[in-house]
Order: structure tokens, then C-alpha cells, then sequence
DNA sequence: TCGATTCGTCGAACCGATTCGCTGAAGATA
DNA sequence: TATCTTCAGCGAATCGGTTCGACGAATCGA
């Protein structure tokens, strides 16, 4: 079931069936019919690979993500669903690989055995190998995220540092003087995670400004971890009255230790975060956050791609995301604790 | 930097250079050496279209997932995971493809064009055009969930009939007399989807048995439809004081309805259900429920559809899951309402 | 009526690997 | 010394498409 078997069958050559196929010279209408029918009859697609290996792309582009082990969080498969989306829009094929970790061999596979026309790269650090990677020797790539150069580099990107720091003049407007920043786990900022770090400096610029009263603790990204984390920062800090955070999967378990501590949102206590809207709006109640077009971004970061692999000489674009806060019911007028 | 390069360099012929690479031939230390110097030198890897063209095969599988657009449930999450991490381990790329909604293409793409060699399927009908497609002329495949003629294929499965009859019978144990099925979104279980249709029949099984009084609704998959959900159930029974579900997603609605309508758990009410273990954990309370390894199933499916690549004479093999339920916190003596 | 165009098609080269059959040299055996 | 193995390596064919140059027939203009 190959192009030699179709064109004997229709009693033509090889090239007039590859014409036919793909219009790229003008083939008459009755020889196109005949070709058809057999097709029709045989059932016969073009082989990708021999396809690939002549044209010289694949039609696939490559989507890193974290590594599958650890559960993605909500905004993060808001990135991954909305690039699968755009890319079969687009009819692009979308090949996973999980990288870091023992997952190295994947990434690897994917970068440099030329399986994809470009790569689309999650969860992205200042400082990333992988970006080395592949702008030494990779295929044309888009970051969800951007490094400590982001001028060498397309990307799409939320703006942590305004939107934090926009957290928290919202806060002490409401009259919170003793706040925290709820950061995401210690190993990924320690490692040099972007959004972490420039949730922090926006964070301490904004807590700088205001005269406030700042902490700041990184939290595993599940809810037990919130939980635990939020025990332990009111033990330390009884004086707090409001959390700024970007760890979204922490707040369930910030919601339940407040709770537990009889206190209530927005009464005496308020959270404001950068979240996924759809993530925001599920919670109970439901969160005053900057909400991220997680949906937005992957089709984005799709577009820029497709660009970048039709010609690899445009330069570089950069799309920095700072939606507004939109208030829901987690924060309020500041009520003095203790 | 193609293989003809690196023979040259190498002073030896292409044929050589393969072979040294795959081992399939023996080739002398020495000239390996050389060989291997220069590859190192130029960063070569071998072209995975031109290889996949030669040996038939791309070394890679498709797994083909709910349309994009909807959000995955924990337990869908789960098993992609686990599918993707265990295709890594064996040297396995995977290729994604939303099916169903307008990604057909997609579907038809990774399952025709002889892209993969081989395909795991999920959310599986009990009449399912996919699976039908597959077994016409596809390439070998293996589902997670089952049609309603499982023998003439390959599949890991969650036994949800035995399984929410075990519930049911838990929570008659406990002295509930009237008690509901939550399950999934209406629309899924109209398209005759396996889960939902099995849950019923053990549902409807396990009542009669016991000489119950069940109801049961459909629900879609999120918080926010599990809580109006309930407070309908809540209006149309209020003699009802436990529920049995499949549809985990729901669950965190349902406890807000529960507690809005003043309900504790599991004092006045109970819930038993069928999730994810890591779900059922990290909800809070956390779920009485039958544990699905989410993470060992993909895990599973990969290793039959290596198998059935490797063999697709091998007779076909079925992994009917049916897991213990774990008491946790939401299911206890019936005290009886209103 | 002759040369130039256009149209539809064909044949061959090519993409970059793998694999089969063969050959020449070195070592073993008689 | 002649013959038989074994070992390394080479050259050519092949996988299934795409694409370029050429070619014959029909159409057109002069």
C-alpha cells in the first residue's frame, strides 16, 4: 500500500500520484478522479516518515513538560491542553517528553534527532540547560516562561513580579500591614525557577514601597503541603493578616488551616494569588487572583512556533501577560489579630 | 551531518558507520573508537524519519486522550502520566492526539499515516468507532476501559460494576437505606460510556440485593456542577443519607453542599466513591473510596501494547482492576434524617 | 506551415538511514 | 604450501515518498 501500488493501479507514474496528492503541479481532471478511486478503494495515506525524510520536517512539534511524576498543576495542564489544541488546529501532530529528571534521554531524542520541527518549553528556570541546548543546536523553540536573557529567545510569559507586587498594594489598601508570599517548593525556586523568583522581587519591591511587614515561605505545590506550610506560618507570625501567593495548589490546604484556626476568609484573614481563571473561580470560595489565561497562552506560544519554523530569522517576540485582579471573595478590610 | 559525513570523516564507509552504531555487526575497537570521535565531535544523531522509513518502525506510540478542550480528571491525569513515564523508560516517545469533537483528523493522522507503532486509547465507549477503526486497519492498540465486546482487544480496566456494588454494600453495612449514585457527565453516559453504564449496573445490582432505595443522577465533571447537582438531589430526597460516585471531580462540590445544607460527614451523611488514590487523599475529608492506581495502570497498558507491537499474534490480555476500598474519613453509622 | 507556448505526464535523482552479499587479508588446519 | 575459516569492512539496494528536468501532444500566433 505504498505510492508504486496506487500508480500502477491507476495506470499512471509515481510523480503524477504525488501531484495529485498534494497540487503541487496541475494534474487533469480525470487522471485526479482515477487516482482518487483507488485511493478511496485501498484505503492508502502517505507513509509520514518517507514523507518527513524528503521534505525534511515532521509536521510534530515538541511539548516539554515537567516531569510526569510530579502532578501538574492546574495552570500548567491549562498550558498543555491549550497547546494540543492549537497545534491540531493548526494540524500539527504534538510529541510529549518529560524532561529532567531521569527523563533526559527524551528530551535529547526529541531536540536533536530532528522527530520535530520545533518545541515548545514548559516550567523554564533563569538559568536553563535545556534553553542552552537548544539554541546551540535545536530546532526553532517558544517558552512558556523566559530566562534571566529573555532577549535571546521567544516567549510567552506571566508577569509575576507586577502581579504580585500588585497583590500586595491591593492588600494594604484594604489596610494589611503583615502580610506573607506563599512561594512554590523550595527545590524549584532554589533551583532558580523564574515566576518564584520574580514573584519574590516584586513581593519585597511592594512590601518596600508600602512599609510593610513582609514574609515570604516556599510550599510544596498540593494542598497538604499548604496546609502544613500555612500551620506553620501562623505559629511563627500570629500577627499576619493576609497571604499573597502563586502557588495555586496550595490554597485548598491554605483554606483549611484557616479554618481549622477560626478564622475566616475574607473576615479576618485575605489571599490574593496568581491563578488559572477556571482554577480562581472553582475554588471555594473563590479566589481574588490575577487571572492567567492559561488557555490563551498555549495557542500563543503555538502561533509564535509556527512563525519561528516558517522562518527562523524572525526575530525574536515576547508577550508578557498581567491580567487584571479580578475580586472575588477572599479579600477584605484588614482586621487586627492578637 | 548526516551518516555519509561521518564516514568520511571517519575514513570508513557509511555501512560502517551503522554498523558500529546498532552493534549489528562487529566492528573493530579501534575503528569504533575513531568513529565515535568524530560523532562526538559534530553532535550526529541519526535521523529518526530516514530510520523509521528503513525499519518500519518509529519507536513511537500515540495515546490518544479526551478532546483537549475539557479538563482532564485526576484519574485521566494519572494515567496519561503513567503512560508517558513508562514509554520513557522504554525508549518511547508518545504522540498525543485529542480525539473525538472536530480532532479527527488528528486521530486519523496518528492512527493511518503509520506514525506510531502502536496507540493507547482512552475513555473508551461501549461502542466505540475508534476502536473499531483501529481493529480495521490500525495499528496494534490497547485501551484503558473497555467496549462491550472486550475479547477482541487488549485492555487495562477499572471494574466499576463489582466496584461501586462494594460501596453500596459498604454503606448498607453501615446501616444507609437510601442512598444515590453520583455519576459522570450525562452526556458521556448517553454515548454509552463504559464506566458510567457499569456503575449503574452494579448500583441497581447491590440495591436490590440489599432491598434498598437508590436514585441516580448524572453530573458533570467539575466542583461546580457536583454542588447544584447535590442541592437537587438534596431538594427531590431529602431522605437520602449517603451517595456512592464515580465522578471524583464532583466530590469537592458535594461536600460544599453538604455542609451548606448543614450536613456533617460522615455524621449525618456518608460518600463512598471510586477515584484516584492520590485524589482521595488529598481531599478534605478524604474519601472513603476504592483506589485506583492510576499510576500503575498506564504503566501496565504500555507494557501490553510492547508486547503486542513486539507479537501482534499474541492472544489478547485483560487487566480487570478492582482495588480494596481504603476507609478514610467520609462514610459511617446511618443516623437517619428528617 | 512553422516555431513558440502551454499542459499533462514520465523517469530519475534524492532524502538518510539499514541491511544483504561479497571480498580481501589474516590466522588456523591439514 | 594449499585450503578453509573468521573477521572487518565495502558497495549497492532498499524503504516510500517529493521534486526537477525533459518530453510529446495540443494550441496558438505569425
Amino acid at each position: 500500500m505504498n505510492i508504486g501500488e496506487i500508480a500502477k493501479r491507476a495506470g499512471v507514474s509515481r510523480s503524477t500520484v504525488s501531484y495529485a496528492l498534494t497540487g503541487k503541479r496541475p494534474v487533469s481532471e480525470e487522471t485526479k478522479r482515477r487516482i482518487q478511486a483507488v485511493i478511496d478503494e485501498l484505503g492508502y495515506r502517505p507513509n509520514a516518515a518517507a514523507r518527513a525524510l524528503k521534505e525534511g520536517r515532521t509536521r510534530t512539534i515538541g511539548l516539554v513538560i515537567p516531569p510526569a511524576s510530579q502532578r501538574l498543576t492546574d495552570m500548567q495542564l491549562g498550558f498543555v491542553a491549550s497547546v494540543v489544541d492549537a497545534a491540531a488546529r493548526a494540524d500539527l501532530d504534538v510529541l510529549l517528553s518529560p524532561s529532567g529528571g531521569e527523563h533526559d534521554r527524551s528530551f535529547e531524542r526529541v531536540v536533536t534527532g530532528r522527530r520535530v520541527d520545533g518545541v515548545i518549553l514548559m516550567e523554564i528556570r533563569l538559568e536553563d540547560d535545556r534553553v542552552a541546548r537548544l539554541l546551540e543546536s535545536g530546532p526553532p523553540f517558544v517558552g512558556i516562561g523566559r530566562t534571566r536573557q529573555p532577549e535571546d529567545m521567544s516567549w510567552v510569559d506571566i508577569d509575576y513580579e507586577t502581579l504580585i507586587a500588585k497583590c500586595v498594594h491591593h492588600l494594604a489598601d484594604l489596610g494589611h500591614r503583615r502580610l506573607a508570599l506563599v512561594n512554590r517548593n523550595a527545590e524549584l525556586v532554589a533551583a532558580g525557577y523564574g515566576p518564584g523568583h520574580r514573584a519574590q522581587a516584586g513581593f519585597d519591591r511592594a512590601v518596600a514601597e508600602r512599609g510593610l511587614h513582609g514574609v515570604r515561605v516556599c510550599c510544596a505545590d498540593d494542598a497538604q503541603a499548604g496546609q502544613s506550610c500555612l500551620r506553620q506560618l501562623l505559629a511563627d507570625h500570629p500577627e499576619l493578616t493576609a497571604i499573597a501567593t502563586i502557588n495555586e495548589a496550595a490554597v485548598p490546604g491554605i483554606y483549611r488551616t484557616l479554618a481549622e484556626a477560626g478564622l475566616t476568609v475574607p473576615g479576618d484573614f485575605s489571599i490574593a494569588g496568581v491563578a488559572a481563571q477556571h482554577w480562581a473561580e472553582n475554588l471555594h470560595p473563590p479566589l481574588t487572583a490575577a487571572d492567567v489565561p492559561a488557555d490563551e497562552m498555549g495557542a500563543r506560544a503555538v502561533e509564535l512556533l509556527i512563525q519561528r519554523i516558517a522562518d527562523p530569522a524572525t526575530p525574536h517576540r515576547h508577550l508578557l501577560i498581567a491580567p487584571p485582579i479580578s475580586l472575588r471573595a477572599t479579600t477584605g478590610p484588614a482586621r487586627p489579630r492578637a
